[in-house]
DNA sequence: TGCCATGTGTAACTATTGTTACTGTACAAG
DNA sequence: CTTGTACAGTAACAATAGTTACACATGGCA
């Protein structure tokens, strides 16, 4: 664990500080379309990202999702912060978006290393100014932009989140998580394909301008 | 300024903190509508509310608005704390809603402070949740509500924070907030007059239903 | 009193998005 | 080869929101 920890936080952690979370985190691997965080779960750790990526998702009362953003390696949940030190329900949930590994932290030890240890300190605080940008442009792309544009933008970040320009999604998968209809994102995407922007196959989508 | 911020915070902080604060930071009054912060300053300072309201607004590339939020007595702009601790610059508009007192903390506090006073690390988590949480209301109502759905909510909120039923607005100002226009406005307000929810006049609308 | 700026009401039209319904197609399992 | 299922294409229509244009009302002030 420590050799995971160490490539994906040793130029923000100090050694110390990665021994003591090797110590007491424990590993996890989650496969493709695994849910790691249920909305009104009580949160009792906090996920660091070591590799893959995570979606978060907001639900409204009808059930409907929309999706929030993307969590990377180097990145953990805000939100989820939030929940641990408010110790109150997660308002979300967390899919992995592809094989992913992650390190579970107990709680107790959040608030313990902010007074231990300045770097997590800055990387609590980091985390939340991030994530509180991708919640602005989460908004903006809401409320500014029209659905074709909010779909361009969609395939963009998961190619670039996949690292890969060809995207193994159905209409159905992407029309869930900008919370529209199938119909609507078939549409969209044919016009998208016309504009030479996309190219489409059954189940999968090439993403032309990066 | 001890008695205001006693008056508004004593509650929260210990009484060091207080005169600290009172030391180091200024008061200053706005009257409503006078701006407090704009888009692309360099934020030097952390406001503290110690009365009235400030709304918080989104602009897109276009110049249009959108509300995001309303500050009351006893929040800080966690977007602020983002920017003083990343200093990076401001992404949002701050603008009294009504006459409004802030009390002005030099940033260089800030992370003394967090290293300091356990109440201002608690105050400063506090700040970063509750406005995470604000988002998500924000990112609920425009993806969820339709129009009309968002105007009514836009009208309780309004009242609750002017702690006034009656609202001395204009259409095209309520318009602004909601980023969409005036005839939009003036026909929803109308079905919600319809709906017996609201009572219209000239330059000011009555909340019925709060 | 008459003029003007601002605010409101409303019609008519367009654009965008959502819904329903049906067709066809690819592919895997029997 | 047939059948079933998931996926995609598209038409037709409905609902919502945005736009343009104009009429009218209110109140201040010259």
């Amino acid at each position: 664990m420590i050799e995971s920890l160490t490539e994906a936080y040793s130029f923000i952690f100090e050694k110390e500080l990665i021994e003591e979370m090797a110590e007491v985190g424990h590993l996890k691997s989650v496969k493709a379309g695994e849910k790691i965080i249920e909305i009104g779960d009580y949160v009792t750790y906090m996920p660091l990202l070591i590799s893959g990526a995570i979606k978060i998702l907001r639900e409204d009362k009808d059930g409907d999702e929309l999706l929030l953003y993307f969590l990377e390696r180097g990145d953990t949940c805000a939100m989820t912060l939030s929940c641990c030190l408010g110790e109150t329900k997660s308002e979300i949930r967390a899919v992995a978006e592809k094989e992913t590994e992650i390190i579970m932290i107990p709680i107790e030890k959040m608030e313990e290393w902010i007074s231990k240890y300045k770097t997590w300190r800055h990387f609590v605080f980091e985390s939340y100014q991030s994530r509180l940008t991708e919640m602005l442009d989460t908004i903006d792309t809401i409320a500014f932009l029209n659905m074709d544009q909010r779909l361009m933008r969609y395939l963009q970040d998961k190619a670039k989140i996949n690292q890969n320009e060809l995207l193994q999604v159905t209409h159905q998968d992407i029309a869930y998580d900008l919370h529209t209809s199938r119909v609507v994102i078939s549409r969209l995407l044919k016009k998208l394909k016309l504009e030479g922007k996309i190219e489409l196959q059954r189940n999968s989508i090439k993403v032309l301008s990066l």
